[in-house]
DNA sequence: GACAATATACCGACTGGTTGGTACGTATAT
DNA sequence: ATATACGTACCAACCAGTCGGTATATTGTC
């Protein structure tokens, strides 16, 4: 998808306030003021506010999606080495940066339009799902290798570890410490190698 | 703390919609209106739109805190017991209810309003650690008869369950099935039994 | 126990600023 | 000549919060 200069701007921009202040008290005219131009250029490329948050649902889905691609873990052979290797690359996510920085802007929108705006929150599932699928992927095929009789499914656990993420976003802005989310993370860490060293027991 | 009707109602009414709506998106008039009293009535027992947040969460603490207080998982003598109990209670708590009424406040307004007003931020923060905090209690004794030389710490792993149950209301808002936190909950009893499991093969 | 004084609980019209969104103009590229 | 990419001025609706008012309890005084 090509864009515009002023469209990638005000995007950035949304993708920057929205982590910060949430999708409600995010305005159109503080994003134009962020983004350098003006509202006739905002809308003339999103319909609405609504539009532009269904859009920056998909632009943080191909930021992160390259992100995710490039990422180190997939070097691994053992796809349960790949799966702890993505649990740690989640913790260095966190490194050097702020809260804002280190949130999920899908996460964060979806808490407040899943009821009154649907648009939004589809967007937001879609992102959410289409990554842990990708996280599924590797844990089926760890499953395959090291665990092949145990009761969980891969899609449940790969939905988990999006679950432990998010929840350690939550507790890390209510407590405004971002070693809270670290934790969980290491909490799921654990939780992984006792699911599959369980399994091999067997 | 005695109250008047009319703030009762309005308390009442901010948990009712902020939960399904969010803070910023909840207004003042619609505050009034659901709870049938007027803007004279809601300025009078709160001196801001904020303030009103703050008392919310101090109430949502009131009303969980003897739920929870009240909940059959303190029955069991086992501490391990009593963790895993609270852990299928909270998942009982999903049981018949609509993704508004499951959902917690403080997780909520927490999200939106950790940068932008801190007291809001402060107070959901309380409630959190406070109830972590008497999980914490129940997990240390747990731990000091089953798992002693854990590497891990108890208050860490209480709010590791904080963490999961808030992540699995995201990922139900985002899919709009509370199943999906339903199936992290699962996964994190599954992490308790498996933790302490290890601890005594040891 | 009568009466005034004061405080509390609540009402509803109003205000000034902000909101998302529109109408219309212009510059540039094809 | 037409479409795209903006800029500027503007608007009605809504927002949190104010203000002067009333009704009812509570308290102090004799």
């Amino acid at each position: 998808m090509q864009m515009t200069p002023a469209k990638i701007k005000l995007l950035n921009a949304a993708l920057k306030i929205v982590r910060t202040n949430g999708y409600e008290a995010t305005s159109v005219d503080e994003l134009c003021r962020d983004a350098g131009v003006t509202k006739g250029a905002f809308f003339h490329h999103f319909k609405s506010k609504e539009d532009l948050a269904v859009a920056a649902a998909g632009y943080w889905n191909e930021v992160t999606g390259k992100l995710f691609a490039t990422a180190p873990y997939h070097d691994y052979e053992d796809p349960l080495d790949q799966l702890i290797a993505y649990i740690d690359f989640r913790a260095t996510l966190l490194d050097g940066r702020s809260i804002p920085e280190a949130t999920c802007l899908l996460g964060t929108m979806v808490q407040e339009t899943y009821e009154s705006n649907p648009a939004i929150r589809v967007a937001c599932c879609g992102g959410i799902t289409g990554h842990a699928e990708t996280i599924a992927e590797i844990i089926r095929a760890a499953k395959a290798r090291h665990a092949p009789k145990a009761a969980w499914s891969a899609e449940s656990l790969a939905l988990h570890t999006q679950a432990v993420i998010q929840g350690g976003f939550i507790l890390a802005k209510a407590k405004d410490d971002l070693a809270l989310a670290r934790d969980s993370i290491l909490h799921l860490r654990r939780y992984v190698e006792l699911l599959f060293h369980h399994a091999k027991e067997d």
